[in-house]
Parts: structure tokens; sequence; C-alpha cells
DNA sequence: GCCGTTTTCGGCCCGACTGTTTTCAGTCG
């Protein structure tokens, strides 16, 4: 076997470096490096969003097979694994300072900007460029630059303020937080009388984890009074952008929001625009463009007769893609994975639905079970209520097991056998409704499972997941994982790569021996709803659907609004192109009893 | 530099807004 000297490169910091080649390319000759810069941009944002180490791929000889890396790229990745650095990297970034990459990362400053004022200033380091700039824009030495003035110093200035306090487009919310913001600036604009159709698009239409900025369209006839009323938004922090027919502002929390108008009979190809994402319109635009239209958020541009362009209306998104020629796409998959090609043939997949859902199998009732990890806050009683009230057919409780440090097997045999009794008496009284005695097992270090054989003789089956060490490496992890999940009982693997959004990373597993072993063997994937963790990724959800891997939907509710909270499972469902017949929990009672019993 | 149901060569999405500008460059989505 051959052994490699390499240079392990986490997919960040290869996606920066794409990009500061790109921008050195638009700083050298934006022209002529035109197809370039889009290339290095496109690859960077590839690198960026993997599931997987790019660093792995490269030592599976698999970095051909990414879209968006051919065989220069890919080449000089290849390059950069094994010395170190990339000749060609090196020549195009030769000649500037490296004081200019850290500005690239502050809104409003780009490639062509940041070399300007870091050359002008003769600037060097890039640890302190940031305060550099500060300095020189505080002293007035920016505004007596050519093709600046005062008041772009005074932007720049602010630009860097806001920077630093985490405002605009650095930071990104989950999506129930994005969601509250984007309901009450749509109550307001909703008092004006102007304001004929409001509609939150962009990333939060499409249900990405994470939210960067609030996109509002609005469908009116007097834009400029709507734009007007628009930025006299009461928690508006200040105006950023204010034109005819869009404008943006921040609000106080320093969220970014953009407005976009166009009159009701063209709101349809506004929502399709302003949805997203950017990568599907651009290829939505170059397939349109070969049946010789033109797309944009005014609608579709056709060549008549006499070589003129006219444009046709769309009031909604439907007729907009009907006008293409293909079936409407559901907004979660717009992100240019093959939906395109796939619509254009009428053979998009129907995706799961939030009424589908027939149970939640991961509740954490307030039983004192003694856990190892939090105890939940309602009764059982109440959660059975309110799992009735979301017309499930079924659900279950899935505990913590009770730590194993302050109780010995017998002690946790009867703890969880107190728990069933109690289950048992609570479903004499709710004679229609089903009720699965599970419980979330640790998976310890070693693969073992925390409870024994006795206990898990009374139980119906075991979700299991990793609560510690989470710092194993990708090999001995899956070994860990397909170890706990090879009890007999051992169905659902909770909360698969242990990622928390904006806090942790997840840990890496080898997906494909995960999903052998799933499929072989009869255990699903949990999909978990917490907003804070949309775990599995959308992204290994299209991945585990491929493999034809089966998967449930499930809250992990510690409380009772938390049982709210599965229809942002099901939009990563969606999001990974899953079906109804991929998801286990839409099954009937019976069918899933023999599922996992099985 | 990437890519292929018109192509292995010759294409490559489309537009808004701002500041410093007398006609456009830069940034953004």
């Amino acid at each position: 076997m051959l052994c490699y000297d390499f240079f392990a490169m986490s997919n960040r910091e290869i996606a920066k470096l794409l990009r500061n080649v790109a921008a050195a390319y638009t700083i050298k000759d934006e022209k002529k490096f035109r197809f370039q810069i889009i290339a290095y941009h496109k690859a960077a944002e590839i690198v960026s969003n993997l599931t997987t180490e790019i660093s792995d791929l490269y030592k599976d000889n698999k970095l051909n097979t990414l879209p968006g890396i051919g065989t220069t790229i890919g080449s000089h990745l290849e390059e950069l694994f094994k010395k170190g650095e990339v000749k060609q990297f090196n020549w195009a970034l030769d000649g500037i300072s490296e004081a200019v990459f850290p500005l690239l990362d502050i809104p409003s400053f780009g490639p062509k900007k940041a070399y300007k004022l870091v050359n002008e200033f003769g600037l060097k380091n890039p640890k302190t460029v940031i305060e550099d700039i500060e300095k020189m824009g505080k002293a007035g030495k920016i505004a007596k630059l050519e093709g600046f003035g005062e008041k772009s110093q005074s932007d720049i200035l602010r630009a860097i303020s806001e920077f630093r306090l985490g405002k605009g487009k650095t930071t990104r919310m989950t999506l129930p937080y994005a969601m509250e913001i984007a309901e009450k600036l749509v109550l307001y604009l909703k008092k004006s009388k102007d304001v004929i159709r409001v509609e939150p698009l962009g990333s939060l239409r499409r249900r990405m984890p994470t939210v960067g900025d609030i996109d509002i369209a609005v469908a009116t006839n007097e834009p400029r009074k709507v734009i007007e009323y628009f930025t006299l938004y009461p928690s508006k922090e200040r105006i950023i952008e204010k034109g005819s027919a869009t404008s943006s502002i921040l609000v106080s929390g320093g969220t970014q929001i953009d407005l976009m108008t166009q009159p009701p009979q063209s709101f349809g190809s506004l929502l399709q625009h302003f949805t997203g994402s950017k990568n599907h319109n651009v290829h939505l635009r170059e397939f349109a463009l070969k049946k010789g239209l033109s797309l944009s958020e005014y609608g579709i541009k056709k060549r008549t007769g006499n070589g003129k362009w006219e444009t046709d209306d769309f009031a909604t998104e439907e007729q907009f893609y009907h006008g293409i020629g293909m079936e409407w796409i559901p907004p979660e998959i717009r992100e240019n994975t093959g939906e395109i090609e796939l619509a254009a043939v009428n053979k998009l997949p129907i995706l799961v639905d939030e009424n589908d859902i027939k149970g939640d199998l991961h509740l954490h009732s307030s039983f004192p079970i003694e856990p190892s990890h939090d105890l939940g806050k309602n009764s059982m009683q109440e959660m059975i209520i309110k799992a009735k009230a979301l017309k499930y057919e079924y659900m279950a409780f899935s505990e913590h097991n009770p730590s194993i440090s302050k109780h010995s097997d017998r002690q946790i045999y009867s703890l969880i056998k107190r728990r069933n009794e109690e289950i048992e008496q609570l479903l004499e009284s709710n004679k229609s409704f089903h009720i699965f005695k599970l419980l979330e097992t640790d998976i310890l270090p070693n693969g073992d499972l925390a409870i024994g054989k006795k206990s898990f003789d009374i139980l119906d089956a075991s979700i299991v997941s990793i609560h510690s060490v989470f710092n194993m490496n990708k090999d001995a992890m899956t070994k860990r994982v397909i170890k706990g999940l090879s009890h007999k009982k051992a169905k659902i693997l909770a909360h698969p790569t242990g990622r928390m959004l904006n806090e942790r990373e997840g840990y890496e597993l080898d997906w494909d021996k995960i999903f052998e072993f799933c499929k072989k063997y009869n255990k699903a994937l949990e999909i978990n709803s917490w907003p804070g963790r949309l775990d599995l990724p959308y992204q290994i959800v299209k991945m585990a659907v491929e493999a034809e891997v089966k998967m449930v939907i499930n809250t992990d509710s510690h409380s009772l609004w938390q049982m709210d909270l599965e229809k942002f499972g099901v939009s990563t469902a969606r999001k990974g192109w899953a079906k109804k017949s991929d998801i286990l929990n839409t099954l009937s009672y019976n069918e899933f009893a023999k599922w996992l019993s099985s």
C-alpha cells in the first residue's frame, strides 16, 4: 500500500485558498480571467459545502468525482496535498500582499477595493490590516484617494465596526429564529394598503439549516411607497440601500433584511428569482437559454420574429416553471443537484410531507429514570395528549438510559421496569393509542451499549446514540457506531453526526459502511428535528435515499412545545429528496411495529 | 477552468444599487 506524506488542510482552509486565488485573478485582470474566477469561486463553494473532508476524498482518489472540480483544479489540489503549495496558485497570488485577503470577509469589500487600499497605504501585515485601514480612515486619508470620497470613507469605517460586532451576513441564524424575524416583518408590511402579497423567500423558504439574511418579496403596484414604508420599520437600525424596486435594511440584532418588489402580474417570477438558490437560478437560466429563453425576476424574455425581445409575465411560480417547459420544483430541493433535469422530464419525486408523519419516536418524559443526560420536563400523560393533538397514531418514550456510573445493572433494570409499568397504566386509559417502550441508549466509546441484556429484554427496541468522546477518528467512530447498532434491539441511530449548528462540527463517519450495515440489518437513521441539530444533514439524507437506507424523523423533545418542531425534520428530509417510502414513521402502527421487531 | 440530449470546442445568468462618476466601476444576490 502506498503511503503519502501529505499536508492535511481543512475544507475551510482550502475553500479560503481557492477564493483567494479567484480574488487574485480578479485583481490581475478580471476580463481575461473571467471564467477562471467563476470556476475558482464555484470550486470554493463545493469544498466548503462538503460533508466529508476533501483530504479524505483525495486519499480515496475521488477528487475528480466532484462536480465543479475538473482536471486542472483537481491536479492543483493534489499538488497541494503532496507538497503543501501549488505553483499555479503562487503565480496567481504573486505580487499581491497577503494583507488583501482578510479584508475580503468584510461586507462591501471586494478584491479591487481591498487591493487598492492595501497598495495605496503599503500595508503588509494580514493580522493588523483591518485596524490599519481603520486608522487611515479615521485620519481622513481614505477620502483623499482617487475613486474614494468622504462618503465611501465613512462607509468603510462603519463596515469595519459592524463586521467586528458580527452584524450583517457574518452570522447565521437557526430556522425558528429567522422565521420569527420574518413573521414580525410580514405582519408589519401587511398593514400597508399598497402591499398586495408578501412572502419570505431565500434560504428561509428553502429551509436551509441556517439562514444568513431574510429575503422578503412584495407584490405591489406602488413599489416606491412600499419601500418607503419598509425603511420606516420600527426595529430598523439603518438603511443599507434604497432603490426604486429593491431595498435592504439592518434591524436590531444585526440581521439584514432584503426586500424586492414586482407588480402582482409578475409576482411568480419574483418568487422564483428571490427563492434561489443562486446555483439553481444560474443553472436554470443556462438551461432556459438553450431554448432561447432569458429568465429574470421580470419574467421570461423571448425573441420575437423580427428579432426583438418581448417579456412574458407570470403571476404564479407554477406558471413560471411551466413557461420554461418543466414542472414546478419544491423550494427545498432548489440547490442544483439534479432537480432541473428531472423537472424537465416531469420526473421529480413526490417528497415526504408533514401530514405523512404518523408518530414521534424520540420523546423524553419527566419520568424519574435517573438518566446520564437531560430528563424531560413534562409528564408522560401530557406528552400523550400532545401526540394525539398532533393526530399521531403512535409514539414512543425514549428517555436516556439511567446513568451507568451511579447505578448497577440491576438498578437500571428496575428503573426501566418501573417506567414500563407507568406506560402500561397510561395505555389502560388511552386504549385507541399506541406507545412503544424505547430508550435512548448511549453507545460507549468501545461500542458497547450502556444497558445490559435483561434490560433490553423488556424494551420494544432502542434508539442508540453517541453522547461522549466525540473526538475519535473516522474509522474508529464508524466501528463504534456499527458495533453499537449490532445489537438486535438497536434499531435507530439518533442524531447520527452529533453536529450542533453554530456550536460544533459533528464527528466523521464512513457513510458507505454505515449505509451498507443499515440496509443489510434493517436499521434506520434518525433525522433529528431539533433546529440546532437537523441531523442527519440534508446532504447525507440525499446520500441515504440513494443508498436505499430507511430513516425516521423525530423531535427528540424534552418539552411539550418541542413536539411541534417535527416540521423542521420533515423539511430536512425534503431537502434530502426523501419520499414517504424512505421515512419509516409514515407507516401505519402495524407496519411500523413489524419493522421495529424485525 | 468547466462541461456536453445541438458541442471534446466554444460557449459560459441577469439584474439592482451606490458613489464618484460625465458614462462607469465595484459589490451584491
